[in-house]
DNA sequence: CGCCGGTCTCGAAGCGCTTCGACAACCTGT
DNA sequence: ACAGGTTGTCGAAGCGCTTCGAGACCGGCG
């Protein structure tokens, strides 16, 4: 019996609360929630009486009653390739914004898959659902859809009929990237990226990127290649040495990789090439990576807590029965750094 | 109303089990909680009915009637300057372990603080809490102690008494650094630390590592420096051309800081030191870290998933009142590869 | 034969809260 | 002075579950 003992029960009850007010139970409970008038004077009386006693509702009895557990369930890859900064943001913004509308987030791995979902939505241990890292044919979507909870995804599924969606605009992501290659004069121009085991997992913004980059080139009519990328030192070395040989004239560089990011900065002086005087590189990345990277990338930011904090107020106006859009793409900007300039005059031709 | 409707209720209940297989409520919950005898052909009936009309309990009626909400709170400093992917391993470790007990977790951000813990617990949302980051003069650690819900930490603070801490033995991590690089011969080594911010927020392990470096250090008589080294490419080069011209004979670095260690490894050639030839290096960071730098590090592994484990199940002991172990030090462990080798012959005297 | 001790099941009393209907007390305007 | 509307408060009925005491049934003992 060491130390490990639990003083019995001083828990405050709202009874405790009444009693020491002298009024009822319910009108306690309409000073909390607001859902009644309540006279000045016996509110004050109330929340005097609250604050003496330390009372802090019981979340459970609270759940039960009002069949709303102020609880939102956070879905999280918790063991992927995905990259740990940018969903470390993505949580931060989604616990804080969460906390504002007065509820706490339930941290759920997505490997309790299907089945961890509807555990917790049918326990009533949530009111709401954001996920992460939506694939293209995501087995958790039609569950989803005919679960009774609301939910918001954050990135979209291939079919995302009555779903609640919000991610960055990858396909403008990566036609801005060109767009801004091509304004400085740049004609012969490469995408890096995601480890092609992305790729292969039908991952919807590594392929909505590749199509922005891919279909504006064309547009502009200009040589693009795009080729994922692994995220080893050595793996990054090994394709851009390919790619710079491949494409002698190469002048442009689009990197939709994070943790290849700094690789390629490393690695292109080794293979003769200076950025931004012989190669442009420009970055699909949060601004954090961008700013610590030498030379400072131009990038394309992920605005990850801005996505985090959308999602949580989607969340919130489906809980309270409004209507919400089903797509909210959040619109890229581009941050021009030091890694990009006009292409060197006197080369090709 | 476009589509934001919720179906009404088809939450099934318990007493929808019982009639449906033609027992009393309480029959049903005590084959889900198997706390009385049943007799095989009725559990069998109500385990039927259950599966056949999908029936999840309400986690708010059980928490409110048993008392216990079969979850905890993690508090994780989502903000701090802490390293994600090790924060990372330990979440899912804590998640993960937290499901194989039948508990789930609620995700607390740091910046809550004291409050948000009081909070938290006397609602009794959580039956009890793992936290992250201690600092030594942690504000919420004199909360804990009069808490009325058990509580783990990451961690130790300078006082701790009637608590319960897990965490790798940073000392002995310190110390066995050295004893390796002494038994390789070298005499004249250095320790990187983490940032000065760290230090000054008087964050334990850094000091501890830094204890455990040091007083190591002198017990073999040999010459020792310590000091905090930013995480930026430059800052790491600065302090590393300036930690050389004033150590020439530098041939041993203990390097505790994963941001900086990829730097570190890129520098050295920079000055003119291959490792591990003119210089050996090991690292206090995870297995990944080290397996993927290049040369591969000699390290003392993080074992971030070990105490995320241990600080669950420890909690889940003191949950059945049973006594716990006020420490518990996770002994680290030095995978010696390619970063460390003999000091040069033939150099001094 | 009657009684004791097991084994299995049931009913009812809460857990702490929300919410609904009721009602007293007060205003208006006429 | 009174019908009719506010406004502020109360009591009671649950929400879905656990848990306790008690009862029904059975076989075996003295």
């Amino acid at each position: 019996m060491a130390e490990g003992g639990a003083k019995r029960a001083d828990m405050v009850t709202i009874t405790d609360v009444a009693r020491h007010a002298g009024v009822a139970v319910s009108t306690v409970s309409y000073v909390l929630s607001g859902k009644r008038a309540i006279s000045a004077t016996t509110r004050q009386r109330v929340l005097a009486s609250i604050r003496a006693l330390g009372y802090h509702p019981n979340a459970g009895a609270r759940a039960l009653a009002s069949r709303r557990a102020n609880v939102i369930a956070l879905v999280l890859p918790l063991r992927s390739g995905m990259h740990l900064p940018v969903l470390m943001q993505f949580a931060t913004a989604v616990v804080t914004t969460a906390r504002q509308f007065d509820h706490d987030v339930l941290l759920v791995t997505a490997d309790e898959g299907p089945d961890g979902l509807r555990r917790i939505a049918a326990s009533a241990m949530v009111d709401g659902i954001v996920l992460m890292d939506i694939e293209m044919h995501d087995p958790r979507v039609p569950l989803l859809r005919d679960l009774e909870r609301p939910s918001v995804l954050i990135g979209f599924p291939a079919e995302a009929a009555n779903l609640t969606c919000v991610d960055l605009d990858f396909y403008r992501a990566g036609a801005i990237c060109v767009e801004h290659l091509v304004a400085l004069g740049h004609r012969d121009i490469a995408l890096l990226g995601a480890p092609a085991v992305v790729y292969e997992r039908d991952t919807g913004f590594a392929h909505r990127t590749r199509a922005g980059f891919t279909e504006t080139a064309e547009r502009y009519g200009i040589d693009a290649i795009a080729q994922p990328c692994e995220e080893s030192f050595d793996g990054v070395r090994q394709e851009l040495a390919g790619l710079l040989e491949r494409h002698p004239n190469l002048s442009g560089l689009v990197v939709h990789n994070e943790a290849a990011v700094a690789h390629v900065l490393a690695t292109l002086p080794l293979l003769g090439r200076q950025v931004p005087h012989d190669i442009s590189v420009v970055a699909i990345c949060p601004d954090e990576v961008a700013e610590r990277a030498s030379p400072a990338l131009s990038s394309v930011l992920i605005p990850a807590e801005d996505v985090g904090r959308q999602a949580v107020a989607l969340l919130m106006r489906k809980l309270e029965g409004h209507p919400v859009p089903a797509a909210t793409l959040l619109d890229p900007r581009l941050t021009v750094r030091a890694s990009t300039a006009a292409v060197a005059t006197a080369v090709s031709s």
